[in-house]
DNA sequence: GCTCCTTATGCGTATCCTGCTCGTCGAGGA
DNA sequence: TCCTCGACGAGCAGGATACGCATAAGGAGC
């Protein structure tokens, strides 16, 4: 799960970036609005937390640049004030949800990952594959009715196939989605991990669509 | 925008309905467990608001049948208590949104309109041409209702002209978009991937037009 | 120390392109 | 209307290639 993290709280940004790299996310941290409006648009994330007040550029500006450019990520946005209009700004603007400061963190974890789950098309919070079943809200595998120990590059990669479970997902898409940023496309560390992930939950169940990508076979 | 309220407050039940109202929206008020669950798992709501504290059937309990039944319409929480747990048991359960009294009712509204909105985004056809049949989201196709297996460059010609299913497909704009920029214009190879796509899905669905390209007839 | 991630290597195989011949279409003229 | 010729596309098969897998070794971080 990749997330873009938009705050320029020195202290805030990177403790709420800790917790969602504890829950095994990919985050992109940027205190800018230039920066946040950039990244918006052009990488993949799969839901974006703004904070609306930033220097350079207004929150709900990025917000309205990623609408315009067609973005439709999830966006849960964060405010200081907790004033109305701000709420309605933000909403207008297209937001998903909104979170007033202070908040406990993992509240916010909670309403991303029912955002990230409500996008990708799914109410359900458990999602099932086969012999194997993700609690969306907790993050967590079982396989078999037992709790499945997975390494944060395992859990990534599972959770992407299972969010979108029977789709063909795109090598690419994969490693953007995985990796922060800074994807190689050149090397094998995807396909090893693939590996490891079937040794855990059986080969049958991940199956290569050569020369695209993965899918988690439905069932 | 057909909306199915769970309150059991007698005058916050028909404030909020009267709220939606205004908003032209088609507002179903139960203030009944028994009732709620009943309604939510065999009417057809866009979305639902649920009042976890009611009589006769706990709130999480409907909201756990409505997901049981297969339900996955967007669920609002609201709850008097502000404890946590009760915000973490309402997303476990599947909840989509979560909101403590007392609120503004026009925040109710604004986050229902994000909720419907975001679900709405889901609603895709599926793209059919004769006996094949391609669901975009999931990138696959079907022939005849049959998983149908296709190389990486077959999907991509095949995909090309589903999207633009009864048009003609020029070949230079297909040799673009299959091999993403370094073409080579004269080779045959694009009429070998065309050659094996007829050879699975039948040679009649894929007209060649002379000198221009290719069309999937339409049906 | 341990776990986890990455890199490197070799191998089997699906997949793709090349180069060829043959069939077919269609324009132009009688 | 019919015929002829040139160009375009279809089909085939061989070999080259890139793709993905397994495995092991090297390192980074806790």
């Amino acid at each position: 799960m990749r997330i873009l993290l938009v705050e320029d709280d020195r202290d805030l940004g990177p403790r709420i970036a800790r917790a969602l790299r504890d829950e095994r996310c990919a985050v992109d941290l940027v205190a800018d609005g230039i920066d946040a409006a950039h990244l918006g648009e052009t990488e993949q994330y799969d839901a974006a937390v703004l904070d609306l007040g930033l220097p350079g550029q207004d929150g709900i500006a990025v917000l309205r640049a990623w609408r315009g450019a067609g973005r439709d990520l999830p966006v849960l946005v964060l405010t200081a004030r907790d004033g109305w209009s701000d709420k309605v700004a933000g909403f207008k603007a297209g937001a998903d949800d909104y979170l007033v400061k202070p908040f406990r963190v993992e509240e916010l974890v909670m309403r991303l990952r029912a955002l990230v789950r409500r996008a990708a098309g799914h109410a359900q919070p458990l999602l099932r594959a086969g012999p194997l079943s993700f609690d969306a809200p907790t993050g967590t595998f079982e396989l078999d009715g037992l709790p499945l120990k997975l390494t944060a590059l395992e859990w990534r990669v599972l959770s992407q196939l299972m969010l979108r479970k029977g789709a063909v997902i795109e090598r690419l898409d994969l490693l953007e989605k995985v990796y922060e940023g800074d994807a190689d496309t050149d090397s094998n560390s995807l396909e090893v991990i693939v590996g490891r992930l079937r040794k855990k939950i059986g080969a049958a169940l991940i199956e290569t669509v050569r020369g695209r990508g993965y899918r988690l076979v439905g069932a």
